[in-house]
DNA sequence: TCTGGGGTCCTCACGCAG
DNA sequence: TCTGCTGCGTGAGGACCC
């Protein structure tokens, strides 16, 4: 950008930039994961940090700016991570405290307003238009005031975008990091987006990148200018008429506090390939357990079934089957994984294996046709739900079938097996 | 270098029905 | 009856996000 981001930060003898029309804030905590781990380290506090999977196959969720100066970057592999910083401490995920810690921090933005939109465990979205006049206060102050909350309660920095929309806000808190604020006024929104790279664009990863670069487009401003037809023909309607709108410093998305879930899933990756239908049975009969044990616990049913297979290669394939009735049966679940498995799947040396479950809706008690036709599946449910809750007062997998109870595969990075 | 896990959204192909 | 068009649901794959 011409003005440089220093232009819409605050010095000791300039005050922040207008932030009048401004209601959206931001919040990004800085290497979130990192500093979660290592606040009651004071030992760690000038070394190199990466939180990482375990695991031969693990990849970096975490790095703090020290190591990101030797280039360490999240979602890298962890075995390049140790390359570039041999002498970084590697420390093992603890997602429970950083959801815990996420969780005070989200409640200490809705303190502030209602319309908080958390996006991931470290970062949200605010709309602070209906507290302005009920705290007196300005966004920028409000965006401070945040920021000093969360590090007075928590001990952990985070970053802080005010713009006119999310997409400015959202951008603006990426130039403010680390442990700053960045405000952009509304006036202002074209002159700060149109010298941005194009891949500042949500929605414009390395592919979409590398095809606008092919085609002479370098920033922000570029994709502005070019006419909507000609885009369409190079990214597609819909993304074309997405990153048009979001060039021309338009986004008129709403902070929404609830956004319904679409699927539900999960999937591993062994720390081997393997091949053996015996050992891809149990991971599956597994992983359909989580999946629907997870939709009883958020109330849901789901209607379509799949599954994603990813070979030695890394060709990755995903099949699916829908069902006349929705399910949250971890019996159901799995018999129709297990069929996509056996049939639909070729043979070979597997890496990860998945289950997801899509076509949501809430669960309804009253039992559909098919399930009085399915004379026991009620009675499965309700072991089910029963096995739900001893395994919520017990901790962990207390209650699980027998056939999980010896003889599973080895699996690498395993995020929510504690 | 060798690539996690949990998601959302889009495109394209295909079958089916009107 | 056959063909083309259109809309819809479904399935597969890919790009992207954090």
């Amino acid at each position: 950008m011409p003005r440089g981001s220093s232009a819409y930060r605050a010095t000791p003898d300039r005050p922040w930039p207008s932030d009048e029309g401004c209601p959206i804030l931001h919040v990004d905590m800085d290497a979130f994961f990192a500093s979660v781990s290592t606040r009651e380290r004071p030992d760690l506090a000038d070394k190199p940090v990466v939180v990482a999977g375990g695991g031969v196959r693990g990849v970096v969720s975490s790095a703090n700016y020290i190591a990101r100066e030797y280039g360490v970057r999240s979602a890298m592999p962890a075995s390049r991570a140790r390359t570039l910083c041999p002498h970084a401490v590697f420390l093992e995920p603890e997602f429970e405290q950083y959801a815990a810690v996420s969780r005070d921090v989200m409640a200490l933005f809705r303190e502030m307003t209602p319309l908080v939109e958390p996006v991931s465990l470290d970062e949200a979205f605010l709309d602070v238009s209906g507290a302005l006049r009920r705290l007196r206060s300005t966004p920028a102050q409000l965006g401070e005031r945040l920021r000093a909350r969360v590090f007075a309660a928590h001990r952990v920095s985070c970053s802080v975008g005010v713009g006119p929309s999310k997409f400015i806000a959202k951008l603006s808190s990426g130039l403010a990091k680390p442990d700053g604020m960045v405000v952009v006024p509304r006036g202002e929104v074209l002159d700060f987006l149109h010298p941005l790279p194009v891949s500042a664009l949500w929605g414009v990863g390395e592919v979409t990148e590398r095809k606008l670069r092919s085609y002479g487009m370098e920033t922000v401003g570029d994709i502005a200018e070019i006419p909507l037809a000609r885009l369409r023909k190079l990214v597609g309607n819909a993304a074309a008429e997405h990153l048009h709108t979001l060039a021309s410093g338009v986004d008129e998305r709403r902070v929404t506090p609830h956004n319904e879930e679409k699927s539900l899933g999960a999937e591993t990756t062994f720390e081997y390939d393997y091949e053996d239908p015996d050992v891809l049975r149990r991971e599956l009969l597994r992983l359909s357990g989580r999946v629907a044990a997870g939709l009883r616990r958020k109330g849901l049913r789901a209607r379509t079934i799949s599954i994603k297979v990813r070979y030695s290669d890394f060709r990755t394939i995903t099949r699916a089957y829908t069902m006349h009735a929705a399910t949250d049966s971890s019996r159901e679940v799995y018999r129709h994984a297990e069929r996509l498995l056996s049939t639909a799947v070729a043979p070979g040396p597997i890496r990860l294996l998945g289950v997801r479950t899509e076509g949501l809706g809430e669960t309804e008690h009253e039992p559909t046709q098919l399930e009085f036709a399915a004379e026991t599946e009620d009675s499965w449910r309700e072991a089910e739900v029963a096995a739900d809750k001893a395994n919520e007062r017990f901790g962990g997998a207390m209650v699980r079938p027998a056939s999980l109870l010896s003889g599973g595969a080895r699996r690498g990075n395993n995020r929510h097996d504690s």
